[in-house]
DNA sequence: GTTAGCACTCTGGCATGGAGAGTGCTAACC
DNA sequence: GGTTAGCACTCTCCATGCCAGAGTGCTAAC
């Protein structure tokens, strides 16, 4: 649904595209529709009003630029923003000295990559002035790398997953009265040697194969089948753990002064069903994804764009770090953001992995 | 600042706190003014609507009601919601029936206290359709049970803290390259010599004592002082934790329809300086606090009331959960809520440590 | 192909003018 | 003396009408 092509006759001449790019970038920061004088007189064209009238009607015959009413001036389309958006997406960087204000940041916090995808959402919120997304960085499949099994009462226990992934993941079981932690400490070796480096689906055959006459049977293959059950959540949840910050920024945007539209991007927002699908597109691919306006399958998300990019190892662990705004967002600067923040998080974590 | 005496001249009488009362449930349903005849029609006061309004008149004077202009009806003070919440603050119990709807819900999630919280908040802002806060249960300093420490590569371990609490931190350390596992067992098993069943301050101390030809001496020192450092950064997160959830439902309220009153009621939220003072206020009581309208002291929280309660095991790990909403609050609803939440919190938190 | 000129259209702001709701006061009532 | 009916008064809300301003689209001239 994202890089739908526009519906033009052709490719645009040179002057109609930067007369395009200059209505974009007048109503990105005026956000009311630009006309035509507006125009000449602001972007020095050296074309009178009438010619860029004259081409304003072309645009819009292309469907790149609308109307809302007979004598307003222009705003962008979907499809605008679309062809500004694909002309601009190589040459998108971001300023030097921001790019050393993030580094900064990112030095200034704890050295655990489950800070890194708060804080990433958090610059990009600032810098973008919209709302900042990430999901941390999470594989396919997790993967036990060990397990500690300790005696909280008398009847329950907590079970700790160290996940090769760097994540952790505790919770509690039930075990029978007077079962001592040396008992404990044994089956976590046993096992130990069961689930080390393997998945869900993996330990969930180990844990099939364990033979009546081991010594603590049952014990082991209730706590395995806990493994398995908790590694098979960690999974689900990992493309809709989305983390946001700055949607304040949002708020602020006079296209969400009725509070009717801000709740649709709200409640779409607190859905994570779509959000979720978008982060495993995403993971996928190599660059930054724009998705506009309509391109967005969801209603709710009809009136808003997302500049999302993937970080991570592809493989091993993947999340996404992205932007959320208005269709009428300063798309250079948050495509230069997000492409940066990603390359950033790449750096940290193949620092991380070496 | 909360529970302040309205500045009447004395108890009300039977009528006027009848009257007084019906006006706040209408305002509460209705959200505009009332007027005396709203008043008699619907609430069977035997009495005329001019009787009413002589009435109102008083009340008005005593400070617990107040005119929007002239010719409207009245709506009620903050003063007006104190005197009420204060009248049925005892009374306030939840259905037998949500009540039961809620313990299924509890039931059906892990059995882990890091879940608690958050369903709690989410339940809290389903039953009562406002927003729901909740923080963890966390001790004012944390105990450290035990202590793990394992190679991610040849310069990074993960260092991970099981607190008493049930909690479990993670955070990775620099380790001198060619450090092998077996060293950082062994510097493991020092360490939890050191520090199980301590604080913070207890093992800042411990630490310095550690003689100079101790094995791996330096090592142990340094991940003594991550230790420390960890633990202190764990307790000052502490009363900072606040999950919010059904911040939707608040954006729905009419008082909220201009979205500047609802940006600065979401920034007094994101700022969590004064929701984290509060916490620690309600966690030193024992049962349900209220803070309505200019009772808070933030001027972006003066449009809103917050029902908070404690839960947990003082001294040990105390946490908090409540309701935000428009000072127009349901607060028999609320109150009854968050008192059975935080009661059932406490029933399993102290089946937990049984 | 470009531009000046002009009629036309639509919005947004502002004043006007009831209708409706509710009050406060006064005088009568029990 | 408390209660009530009656009534003038006030203020909001909403619909209406009007006007200025901005911007277009068309035509004819350059």
């Amino acid at each position: 649904m994202a890089r739908r092509i526009r519906r033009s006759t052709g490719p645009l001449d040179h002057r109609s595209s930067a007369i395009l790019r200059a209505v974009i970038d007048e109503y990105v920061v005026s956000a009311t529709p630009v006309g035509s004088l507006a125009l000449v007189e602001r972007y020095g064209l050296g074309v009178s009003s009438a010619t860029v009238r004259n081409i304003l009607a072309e645009l819009e015959l292309s469907g790149l630029l609308t109307h809302p009413h007979t004598s307003a001036g222009r705003i962008p389309t979907d499809e605008g923003y679309r062809w500004y958006v694909e002309t601009i997406m190589e040459s998108a960087l971001m300023p030097e000295v921001e790019q050393l204000m993030i580094r900064h940041q990112f030095g200034q916090v704890e050295y655990a990559s489950e800070h890194w995808f708060r804080l990433a959402a958090s610059t990009i919120a600032t810098i973008t002035r919209s709302a900042g997304l990430a999901t941390p960085a999470k594989p396919a499949a997790a993967h036990v790398r060990r397990v500690d099994l300790v005696a909280i009462n008398d009847r329950l226990a907590s079970l700790v997953l160290v996940l090769r992934e760097g994540a952790l993941k505790q919770v509690l079981v039930n075990i029978e009265s007077g079962t001592s932690q040396d008992t404990l400490t044994a089956v976590a070796a046993r096992l130990n040697a069961l689930v080390a480096g393997r998945t869900a689906t993996d330990i969930a055959r180990a844990v099939r194969r364990i033979p009546d006459d081991m010594p603590e049977a049952d014990l082991i293959r209730k706590v395995g089948d806990r493994i398995v059950r908790t590694l098979r959540e960690y999974d689900v949840d990992a493309v809709e753990d989305i983390f946001s910050d700055g949607l304040l920024n949002v708020m602020g945007a006079p296209e969400f002064a009725q509070s009717d539209k801000l709740r649709r991007v709200f409640s779409a927002l607190e859905n994570r069903a779509y959000l979720g699908e978008l982060v495993g597109t995403v993971a996928a691919t190599g660059d930054v994804s724009v998705f506009i306006g309509h391109e967005n399958a969801p209603a709710d998300m009809r009136e808003v764009a997302l500049v999302l990019a993937p970080y991570g190892q592809p493989g091993r662990a993947v999340g996404v770090v992205g932007v959320l705004g208005p269709t009428r967002m300063a798309y250079p600067q948050a495509i230069g953001t997000v492409r940066f923040v990603s390359g950033l998080m790449n750096e940290l974590i193949d620092h991380l992995y070496a």
